[in-house]
DNA sequence: GTAATATATGAACACTTGCTCAGATATTCA
DNA sequence: TGAATATCTGAGCAAGTGTTCATATATTAC
């Protein structure tokens, strides 16, 4: 089936949104729940800076969902979409 | 489970190989079959040089494969992971 | 109110990416 | 052999990306 210009787009965005090991990090960590920013970077090794940043960018695709509670925000995955997404990846570089 | 440094290195190229708009249109028109460059060119209003460019990165990723019959080289998928990839991106797309 | 904590944001900068252009390589045909 | 065709490749450059750093916002505790 055809694919529109504007879809192809849209996939790239969010395929982009996968294409840094930092955000993989992430996502992987996310995988197993909910956690603060701040906590995220103590595992990843950053800035907490450079990952809320990243937050910025998976939560605009959608990857990722806040919670507010006081003056933190947990992170968790957005829907399952993305652990299959995730997922489907690793089993061809683990070459599937 | 925990994620290496590398796997998360690799997991990010193999997406980075689906992050751009050409390289995903290069995929869907895949989906149908075998296609030479210069017919995937045509389609894409590419110059042959700027798919070629772009071909060579999905092959470095064992995306797609090349069969050369005469001057011609024709290009598929490699496996059906890569079309259950970009299905489920498109499903996230189209909003699942 | 002030201070401390947790996160977000904007600017700046090094690095990467995707294109174009020119030219190289490979194959077919006369 | 030489010309034509199909693809590939390297250099160069404009545009994009991910980080750091400084600062802003928001919430809690005092």
């Amino acid at each position: 089936m055809k694919l529109t210009e504007l879809k192809a787009i849209q996939l790239a965005e969010l395929f982009s949104a996968l294409s840094d090991a930092s955000r993989v990090r992430i996502i992987s960590l996310l995988l197993d729940g909910e956690m603060g920013v701040g906590a995220l970077a103590e595992k990843l090794d950053m800035t907490e800076s450079a990952v809320s940043h990243q937050l910025r960018g998976l939560r605009q695709m959608r990857l990722v969902r806040a919670r507010k509670a006081g003056r933190q925000v947990f992170y968790r995955l957005d829907d399952d979409h993305v652990e299959k997404l995730y997922r489907m990846g690793l089993e061809h570089v683990e070459h599937g």
